[in-house]
DNA sequence: CTCCAAAGGTATGTCAGCGAGCCATTGGCC
DNA sequence: GGCCAATGGCTCGCTGACATACCTTTGGAG
């Protein structure tokens, strides 16, 4: 009897029903999976997909609608739609929530990295990271951050393992809310999408070690950034 | 849109409040870290810890006691202690599954060795862990797996990180479960013990690359055995 | 032009899970 | 010997979430 208790003692739900797919939505918008001006699944597939009601996916679709980031269109062909522009969540984290977030996403995206390095990808995947790659590297300030966390996902599910990448598209979500909060200069991003390259080049070479180095060094050149302006 | 979707649509809930209650207490009990003879919390505490109802508990709490796991005493220093034997679940797995589980394992432990390798362990944390140590090396065929997971959690939670001690948890279940299917043999343990040391030593010493090495060395050992009994 | 498939919008009855309170049992403390 | 604190055991009313069914809107196909 010790504290491994704090972990495995934890709340069994993160929140309500609601509050879930509310956030699972988020996390579809924010992390770019569903781009600006695409179609969210319909209402009835969410239902499915999410296991939860359809009452609840309506709820939730609500929330989003009453904070811009979505419409509703009604009719065949209609369905509910990401606004172009979507507003920023309010920020506001404690700090042992930084170090926490930090250590997890380095120790998953390292670890995807190189897993992904080690594994004989097939062609279209290859071709995957490479537009996801391209697509970062011209991307505008304001889209940034969507197409960088798109990457990063990328990356993950070219590893093969589902959970891993749910695990990632989560860590990413917590650290992206804190990366939020600091400014996103010019420098950083050329800075970063050289960072990228390796990486990808990395990977797809098939070259393990590299790969996690390369990521590592990445992920670490944010993480010093937050700790600066944070602390 | 793609298939990313995949991880970020998934059920947002994996089963009901009782279902997830029972997994929660059978985790604590099959990782360890409730040991056999020991008690579990309170009913009213394990309400508030795993944030659900008091009735939910014991609904949960008698599912166990049904299964044999453990039995429960009224009164004053009564409460709800764990068997000494405790039944095997039902093992049955399906193969996409079995890669999955392994490599989110591999990903994060192998991080958290690296990561808690990596750290400044106080005297508390540095005992805790060779007394880990120890409990393994000195563990019969019965106790092993048990105390082993206690192990491989307090190197998780000597990181520091809460998500991932948590993370390390629930991948860790996931592996036993295949695990457990399969048999265990004193050679094994002697080389499984020698592993344990050399990541143990590599983490007091802070030597990160080490410690990893050590660590994928270690999880390379079960994953293949596994892969040997089940394809 | 008509039809109808597919999407969002609405209503209703049911039930799991919750909160809160009380009861029954036990064993150490005074 | 009696008290009482802390445990498990039990009940009841309330609410969130669900399943299901039906309505309304829309635009392409025939």
């Amino acid at each position: 009897m010790e504290h491994a208790q704090e972990a495995l003692f934890r709340p069994v739900r993160a929140g309500n029903a609601f509050e879930e797919t509310v956030e699972r939505l988020m996390q579809s918008i924010r992390l770019g999976v569903v781009a600006p001006g695409e179609r969210l699944p319909s209402e009835r597939e969410l239902a499915t997909r999410l296991g939860v009601s359809r009452v609840t996916v309506r709820e939730a679709i609500r929330s989003l609608q009453e904070n811009n980031y979505v419409e509703s269109r009604r009719g065949r062909y209609g369905g509910t739609f990401v606004n172009a522009e979507i507003p920023k969540p309010a920020p506001g984290k404690e700090f042992g929530d930084i170090h926490d977030a930090l250590t997890l996403r380095k120790v998953l995206e390292t670890g995807a990295a190189e897993t992904a390095a080690g594994r004989s990808l097939g062609p279209s995947e290859r071709r995957g990271l490479r537009a996801h790659l391209e697509e970062a590297s011209t991307a505008s300030l304001a889209e940034y951050r969507r197409k960088d966390s798109r990457l990063h996902l990328a990356i993950a599910e070219a590893t093969g393992s589902a959970s891993l990448t749910a695990a990632v598209a989560e860590s990413r979500m917590r650290a992206n809310e804190l990366l939020d909060s600091i400014p996103l200069l010019e420098p950083n991003l050329v800075h970063s999408n050289a960072q990228h390259e390796r990486i990808i080049t990395s990977i797809l070479d098939g070259d393990p070690a590299s790969a996690r180095q390369a990521m590592a060094e990445h992920l670490d050149g944010t993480a010093s950034l937050l700790r600066g302006f944070l602390v």
